[in-house]
DNA sequence: ATTTGCATTGTAATCATAACAAATAATGCA
DNA sequence: TGCATTATTTGTTATGATTACAATGCAAAT
């Protein structure tokens, strides 16, 4: 198919050999543009790849963290996600069902005070960078 | 002291009865503008409050939560911190030193795009919102 | 002083994630 | 083709944050 095509070609652009879980997962999270936790990819992963270990599902996600194939959100207390839509997006989690859903970021930019947002209520805006602070940073020239 | 009785009003004013733990953990966050853990709080006060248990620091800290005296941060995928700054604002996690910032709105609005923020290098802008989706929501009419 | 109910405490449980060592697969080369 | 070397995966065990829960303590009201 096109998507195990697509993901083995992402792998080989990252460096990253292409075995047989990270090829799995990447598909999974290119057929699924949701924003999977580890544990839900490997239940989801589960039944066609009977030998798939949670250890594998969280190693694989790290690594294609670093490489910058996916990105991990925070976005609540309880588990990390992980989003392959590398555009400039927000997010909005629900507080009922859990789900994270992507959010144009025009969109979001002139609603960051308004109270719903495509439908959905808004109790909490939430901006944060990350980075590397000041007194961190090494200092240029003195 | 000042704080002290502004602690007592706050409790007041949220319905809170104060006891000594509360008084204690809202005092310290008053004082000390930081973004706490439940285990920097639990540490800080110990010397000084020697029968305090980190339970009541998670208690408390919940319970101001949801009086809406402070917000639950989940900055990092580790703890969560609190924020007792009720002002809109965003932050800065610096992934170095892993202390948190508070950035002015309008100047994080404009510099979402930018590369450093107030002498920080930054690498990852978030931006997220909290609520209820449209399918969880009550359905208004129909 | 006693009751009543909330608050705090300490311990034990839970859950997500990481560490680690052993097993397995993949790759290159004789 | 068959071995040697290295990378990956696996399963198990450890860790660390947070919560559950039962027991104790305290404070206001009678």
């Amino acid at each position: 198919m096109n998507s195990q095509i697509k993901a083995r070609e992402v792998l080989a652009m990252h460096g990253i050999s292409p075995s047989r879980p990270r090829v799995a997962i990447l598909k999974y999270m290119q057929e699924n543009f949701v924003h999977p936790t580890a544990d839900v990819i490997f239940k989801h992963l589960r039944s066609t790849h009977p030998s798939l270990s949670l250890t594998t599902v969280y190693n694989t996600l790290k690594l294609f963290a670093e490489k910058g194939i996916c990105v991990p959100l925070s976005i609540n207390d309880k588990q990390v996600c992980y989003d392959i839509n590398l555009h400039p997006h927000s997010h909005f989690f629900c507080t009922e069902c859990g789900r994270v859903f992507d959010i144009p970021q025009d969109e979001s930019a002139q609603l960051l005070q308004s109270t719903t947002l495509g439908g959905h209520r808004i109790s909490e805006v939430h901006v944060y960078f990350k980075g590397i602070c000041s007194s961190c940073l090494p200092h240029e020239s003195n």
